[in-house]
DNA sequence: CTGAAAGCGCTTACAG
DNA sequence: CTGAAAGCGCTTACAG
């Protein structure tokens, strides 16, 4: 005895089944009018019951839509890039998209060739998550009149593609302000690449407040990383090793953050006690290290949902509004910072 | 002036121009005998100098594969699923696949419709990355013969498709044997949802090793937790608050291991010296952590390779020699692990 | 309200 | 070695 084979049935099949022509059962299935209520119920009828589905492939060479949206990322390392598809998932699963993800872990050759791929029209746009600044990519979905935009911070002046970011330079402003306010004067920041536009402008943040506090800026509290949490650890350590080491750590992101906690723990300074430490990011663990960390918040779903939404509407041939859009970063203030206490607060 | 304009071209508009018929050109494009080396020249050149690239939906049409994969899973969070994801990036790379990452967040109707959708010949097979039984899933993608393969722990006797896993009972056995060789007596686990196969083989194996060694199970040092750091931390305040609380504790994962080092730092604990606590997993992470995390390696990348390969011959019509596999678990000893101190070791 | 027919851009027997 | 032609499964003017 065979097991029975659920053969796909083909719309012309259905058609003939039914005794209408294609034409008619492809209204139906696009819910378009012009079908008889008895056609239309007929119709509906055969499809469920030979639970019928549309050809892709048919579909998107006659209408040439994909249904498909491409992200490109570096590399998947959870925190900023998860939080960002969180919010690219969520879009895209009201408008139907699928998500065609792609880590380029900084080889070249094969971000050329995915690129390329892209290129024979099998995707319906494109979702850039690139930390560095990568114009050619730019330039040739372009040339290719593929739609994207990019999502990140570069604050250049003016691009001529769409972005979207936060307001990093604030960011770095706001987390330095606070740990003066609280009293701090020696703040040791861990940046990230300091080729990176996103990672001067959390630095160019924090001179700002300084200055504007009137303290001079010490090259000894700065220290670049890489974004990652074994920076965050290493950094620390020559922070807590110079002279006269600071009293409160910016930390870059929550990443680094993380690494921080683990130095001081190391070295038996407690948080907030003996040090302060700041954040940046507002990742999903943030709230649920010991003690919970302040931190600057990027509003990373939103900056996910945003940039889907104008990509589709790119996509279906609008204009957009504004094209180089900032979402604001606010402070999470929670318990990682509090005053200096093993100095005397300036008179 | 107007800007020039990178029209796409067609197959036939080569050919046109080249003087030969879109047959020749196609055999060119895929690099197939029985063309001329001088027409192959010619037609190469013309390829190159306009960017020829093929167009996917008709070529797919005809061939009726996609070159596309579909991973799906409950939720981006990192860790566990990263790692997978890795290594099948990484051999999709080669395979020329993209990969298209769908998240259920474990909505069933969402499940149900992304499920229907990939019923339109859009895909050419699934990686299944869920946690939970899934026995309906795996039952369509069958019927609808779309090749797949489940990744995961279900130590079930028998499932009739393919599967790929660790070795998840013996690395359960293995971390609450390495304690006990360590000379510790009262171990703690924090396990996963208990109602998942792989939190109860983790907890199945760390009960095996305690009845070997001739020690009763005590249930109050069986905690169970949700996989996330939080219940780490969570669930160590109540291993610490017992009457007679544990000298070593089994983080379930390393998230939770995490947890658990936050937990112990919170209550001035030290790590190893007052308290040993053993992972699962081996993510990134695990070896930056202070002190470096001692764990149980699932080998996640390989896993992922693994998957792909699998699933690669599947779609390419092959059979697979073994259908269930599973890799081996290992044990990274690193420094969160010594000899408890404040007890007198048995005679 | 309904259908015949062209066409999306390829690939693939088949014939020459 | 080369090409004419059919066909993959749809959608969409267009005519009736």
């Amino acid at each position: 005895m065979e097991l029975e084979q659920p053969k796909r049935l083909t719309m012309s099949e259905i058609a003939r089944e039914v005794g209408v022509s294609t034409t008619t059962v492809s209204k139906v299935l696009n819910q378009l009018p012009g079908v008889g209520a008895q056609t239309r119920a007929r119709i509906q009828h055969v499809i469920e019951q030979h639970e019928y589905v549309q050809n892709h492939a048919a579909r998107h060479l006659r209408k040439g839509q994909t249904g498909l949206i491409d992200l490109v990322l570096m590399r998947l390392e959870g925190g900023y890039d998860l939080g960002i598809m969180h919010g690219v998932q969520e879009t895209l699963m009201e408008s139907g998209h699928r998500l065609a993800v792609f880590a380029t872990h900084e080889n070249e050759v094969v971000e050329r060739l995915w690129l390329r791929r892209l290129f024979d029209q099998s995707t319906d746009g494109v979702l850039l998550l690139l930390p560095y600044e990568h114009g050619e990519i730019a330039n040739s979905l372009v040339q290719q009149k593929i739609p994207f935009v990019a999502i990140g911070d570069r604050n250049e002046p003016a691009t001529n593609f769409p972005t979207i970011g936060s307001t990093i330079w604030l960011g770095g402003y706001t987390a330095t302000e606070y740990l003066l306010s609280l009293g701090h004067r020696r703040i040791g920041i861990i940046t990230g690449p300091l080729h990176l536009m996103t990672s001067r402008a959390r630095l160019a943040g924090y001179r700002e407040a300084l200055e504007r506090a009137g303290i001079p800026v010490d090259p000894a509290l700065i220290c670049e990383g890489t974004y990652l949490l074994g920076d965050g650890f290493k950094q620390t350590y020559a922070l807590l090793d110079l002279p006269e080491p600071p009293t409160a750590i910016f930390a870059g992101n929550d990443a680094q953050a993380t690494g921080v906690y683990q130095a001081l723990y190391q070295r038996n300074i407690r948080i907030p006690d003996d040090m302060s430490v700041i954040g940046f990011d507002d990742v999903t663990y943030s709230a649920q290290m010991a003690p919970p960390l302040t931190t600057i918040r990027q509003p990373l779903v939103e900056i996910g949902k945003m940039a889907t939404n104008m990509l589709l509407r790119l996509i279906s041939g609008h204009t957009l509004e504004s094209t180089n859009v900032e979402l604001s970063t606010s402070i999470v203030i929670r318990q990682s910072c509090q005053p200096p206490r093993t100095r005397t607060l300036p008179t």
